[in-house]
DNA sequence: GTGCCTGTTACCTC
DNA sequence: AGAGGTAACAGGCA
């Protein structure tokens, strides 16, 4: 669920909740597997006493910088952090949990029990295989031409590989080839000029769109995509082509279509976006 | 109940 | 290099 946009959305509340400058006083595991490369009472020794010094975003990663070590969050499908109070009771998918110097507590939710916590002094261990940051000045027209030479893969699973661009996910990934009508079959090789300068628009387009809107919560249920305060994201009234299949398309009235590509759900309009080079 | 679906990524083999 | 499968998991849904 949480791709850049809510990521970002997670940080902005985090710091705009002032958890920057808090100490972490005591932390608790209830999942051990939620923590990377070490037992959870390594991890509880290492991690107490520390205090947050910042909360920054990179890809799909939450970075929270400590005084001795860098704290790496990815929240894969299901991970969520909640703020509250020390007395707030365990909720059985709480999987992690920090007591703050303030009294009150950072609950991490995991439904999945797919989203991992790094505890690591060097965090750029896991961060430099990240590749461009799509909001980031350094996302030019030039670098994204770059990250795309060479290689001869579907444009689908090059864009949601998080080592050339990281943060996008499969229902941005299929917003943005809507945006810039390109099939999701497309090999990178075959993309045209103009092409790559409307998907390189688009891109930053419906990442934009999702952080103004912050974030995309699809269903009501617990296990979907909820900001720190207990909000839902408003980005699912932006979606022109996710989970939009059977209906039809927003430009050209033609059938949204769904199919799997690299074992995902993939949405898009046959007619804008059509696939020259296998016919479909 | 059964089987299939799900917004992520790592790891394996071909 | 890249494609395809499986796995880690739990729950919603037909």
């Amino acid at each position: 669920m949480p791709e850049l946009p809510e990521v970002e959305t997670i940080v902005r509340e985090m710091r705009e909740a002032s958890l920057i400058g808090l100490q972490i006083e005591n932390a608790a595991v209830f999942w051990d597997r939620s923590i990377a490369a070490m037992t959870s009472n390594q991890f509880c020794q290492k991690i107490v006493s520390q205090v947050v010094v910042n909360i920054q975003r990179r890809g799909k990663f939450l970075v929270f910088v400590l005084s001795h070590d860098t704290l790496l969050v990815h929240l894969r499908m299901t991970g969520k952090f909640l703020i509250a109070n020390h007395e707030c009771e365990v909720h059985p998918h709480e999987r992690v949990r920090l007591y703050l110097s303030d009294g009150r507590v950072l609950r991490y939710e995991d439904q999945r029990k797919f989203g991992k916590w790094y505890l690591t002094p060097h965090p750029e261990q896991i961060l430099d295989k990240l590749g461009l940051e799509p909001l980031s000045k350094k996302f030019t027209l030039e670098a994204l031409k770059n990250c795309l030479a060479g290689h001869h893969r579907q444009i689908k699973p090059f864009l949601l590989d998080q080592r050339y661009i990281a943060g996008l996910g499969n229902i941005y990934v299929d917003e943005a080839l809507w945006a810039a009508k390109i099939h999701p079959l497309r090999p990178v090789q075959t993309l045209k000029e103009h092409e790559i300068v409307n998907l390189y628009d688009s891109i930053i387009e419906v990442l934009k769109c999702g952080v103004d809107n912050i974030g995309t919560s699809l269903g009501a249920a617990r296990a979907n995509y909820f900001s720190v305060s207990g909000r839902r994201g408003n980005n699912q009234q932006a979606l022109k082509v996710f989970r939009r299949d059977g209906l039809r398309c927003l430009r050209c009235d033609a059938i949204i279509r769904k199919i799997v590509v690299a074992q995902r759900g993939t949405h898009f309009c046959p007619n804008c976006q059509k696939n020259k080079y296998q016919g479909i």
